[in-house]
DNA sequence: ATAAATTGTTAGACGACTCTAATATTTTAA
DNA sequence: TTAAAATATTAGAGTCGTCTAACAATTTAT
């Protein structure tokens, strides 16, 4: 097992090239809120780890190695959201920094008791799918609500965890992960979008905000 | 807060310290497992953190503001072996490591939810006491299985951890916090004890072993 | 196609924590 | 009461992870 450190790196760069396979210095450094210098001779200290394939001027990719790694701790991350959650009775928009802890506990029996008192969930709180303790995910169909087209229905499966306050939004507009809506208008010259809510209640969303919303048709 | 390693210095000073009221270095680095100097080095960071009072060749003593960060780590620890045992089912000899780890998370809301979920426990799943929030131990009566008559009977309260091995060794002899057992027989020439159990068996116990079990007449 | 802007790297330093080797103090026992 | 044993400290170095300042490569836009 490596650092404290060492696997919020992983983390991050995981995250990161998750769409294009490739990080960049800047991008890291930023979302680790560290300056460039410091993510360079990190990155030169996971690549002798062959932890990362890394050549100077050029993008950050991980080894498989490393993707076994950041698996883990999303695995452990994701687990951990659900438990405080389900188990804890937390609120999902308070147990983010906490599973950001817990995601370094080094248990196997922990985590693997975990699984077992949530019945070996597939999703987590947000609707981030949790990989199994091979590092597989099993996926889901995703669209945003930003692309569905005005009358259609369709449920929440998932949403885009940043920031906190973007969950405290949705709780307070009252939407939830597995509620049904329908797309009652969408505004072209904003991209905001009103729906329909199981609740009977409409709710304006700007675009901002849809495009975070992952649902499954 | 200070750092993991921060914490564990004051929690083992804490611990060592708690019958005289100071460690010697020496001590403290057999404990941590780790060289006389550094600990040296580290004590005289506490001790400009006011965290110790340290005069080089005397012995290291916990501040108020010390004993307070060492109350509340032990509060963290006690409350998540307690929380592994009966939230998640955990055997009480597998999760000392467990809590060793738990202890360092930083989350008044994960901590208070744990209390609440518990019912503000007094004691851990081994019978030490928990404390409070400001750090104020509820005392129990305690006497050691070595100090009773022939004849009496008492409750076992709490027993010295130390060493997984130990709590093995009272799982196989099928002893448990709470159980009421009669003292038979002290034999004088080492010291060792027999037991009549609740279950009506008969257990042998060493002087070794009996001197960390803790009743309550 | 070259200058400006952006992005990345190197050099050198610092704090936290550890170590080994050398030295000093305190305790114990002859 | 002094020599030996036990205990503690200092000096100096190494690793991890961070920083600032200076420089180098790459991209972009004129």
């Amino acid at each position: 097992m490596g650092s404290l450190t060492e696997e919020n790196y992983i983390k991050s760069i995981y995250a990161l090239s998750e769409a294009t396979g490739e990080v960049y210095v800047s991008e890291l450094a930023k979302k680790l809120e560290v300056k460039l210098p410091s993510v360079n001779s990190m990155v030169k200290r996971l690549a002798t780890k062959k932890l990362v394939a890394y050549a100077p001027y050029k993008g950050i990719k991980l080894t498989e190695k490393g993707k076994k790694e950041a698996l883990a701790i999303i695995r452990k991350h994701r687990l951990a959201e659900l438990f405080l959650v389900k188990v804890m009775g937390l609120g999902w928009e308070e147990v983010h920094d906490i599973a950001e802890q817990l995601e370094h506990v080094n248990s196997s029996r922990f985590y693997e008791r975990i699984d077992e008192l949530l019945n070996r969930p597939k999703f987590d709180p947000h609707g981030e799918p949790i990989p199994d303790s091979n590092g597989k995910i099993h996926n889901q169909q995703r669209t945003s609500l930003i692309h569905l087209e005005e009358g259609l229905t369709a449920t929440i499966t998932a949403v885009t965890e940043d920031e906190k306050s973007f969950l405290d939004h949705l709780n307070a507009k009252g939407l939830q992960i597995g509620d049904a809506v329908t797309i009652k208008k969408r505004e072209l010259f904003d991209g905001s979008i009103t729906l329909l809510h199981k609740s009977k209640k409409e709710i304006l969303l700007t675009h901002q905000v849809a495009e975070r919303i992952w649902v499954e048709v």
